[in-house]
DNA sequence: TCCTTATTTTAACGTTCGTTAGAATTATAG
DNA sequence: CTATAATTCTAACGAACGTTAAAATAAGGA
């Protein structure tokens, strides 16, 4: 293994155990033995606990959604968000535990304030976001905001069954529920 | 205070703690610190610190549930989930505390797997608790299962939203939501 | 080969944890 | 007033924690 593998490595078996126990939960001493190396080749790489936690929520949380979020192309808003759901049955075990792990700071189940602000600046931007994306289809609707704001409530849900609670959600439920929201839509 | 006083106010401050730190970031020398009484006193009234949280969940947090459930009569659909959602804002700081606690065990945050397995159980009776609740008025809609399970995720998050990030909902944004869902309910 | 640097280890530091033994205090009943 | 029971305390136990010092090993260029 070289060093390059060995930092990846903690930081997945450092993903598994917070996910597992959460942050107070999870001892530098347990992810040494799982990684099979030595206490301190954890602060080799890294320099505390904290450290590690804080990269694994700012690089790969923020990486993961920000790829997610850019990944699916607009043609009919009823597919689009199907589809986007639907592919978070299909993360990486990896990607999936990260997410979960985001979505505990995100609810302030874990984190700090600093983690937590990072949660509040980037939830800002949701609703704007989906505002767009959906504003061609709702010219015509007079509760456009209380749509949009079901829309991504709803959504928030099924990201939350898939991710945080580890169930598989099929297409076809998925594509009702959108549909029964974004009825007024067509 | 007396001594039933002093067992109530420990668990009053355990709920804060596990709450604010979680299991394991709380501990029973800062429970202690807080109820201003000496640290063997908690193992005075409560055998250890799984006991301690487990009656919160056990006890605590499923009897709220249990009296939130029943505590609202049915004429108008879309104003009977209005007004359940509604008065969540309104719960005592303790009851919302205890609420968040159990969310967050219900998402397997936190607490074991006895107390999931609990929450496992009582997710299994939601379902059908609401499909019997809006039968009534989705006789002749053909996708109703899909209805019903939409608006389950509806409020789910519009619970977590007051409830776990301690927001306050608006009785008009709530109600414009739920009628979107329901809206072949009339 | 030798020297320098990078990697990894053993062993321990001081602190805090959950928990308990056992004594001191307070209340209660006869 | 006294004896029994309920309550509360001081003090400590062993274990586990995050973290580090310092030595050992491996790697790589001169």
């Amino acid at each position: 293994m070289t060093a390059t593998e060995l930092k990846a490595r903690i930081k997945e078996v450092a993903v598994e155990h917070f996910n597992a126990n959460g942050y107070h939960g999870t001892t530098i001493r347990n992810i040494a033995k799982d990684v099979n190396c030595s206490l301190p080749m954890i602060y080799y790489y890294y320099q505390n606990k904290k450290e590690l936690f804080d990269e694994i929520i700012k690089n790969d949380f923020f990486n993961l959604i920000k790829k997610q979020a850019s990944r699916l192309k607009i043609e009919n808003v009823v597919d689009f968000y199907t589809k986007f759901i639907y592919g978070l049955n299909f993360l990486s075990k990896y990607d999936k535990q990260v997410y979960r792990l985001g979505i505990k700071v995100y609810l302030s189940f874990d984190g700090d304030e600093e983690l937590m602000s990072l949660m509040d600046e980037w939830e800002k931007s949701i609703l704007p976001r989906h505002s767009q994306i959906l504003n061609p289809c709702l010219k015509n609707v007079e509760n456009k905001t209380a749509v949009v704001r079901t829309l991504v409530h709803l959504l928030e849900t099924m990201i939350q069954n898939i991710i945080v609670k580890n169930r598989y959600l099929a297409e076809d439920e998925i594509r009702e529920e959108i549909a029964i929201v974004l009825k007024s839509c067509e």
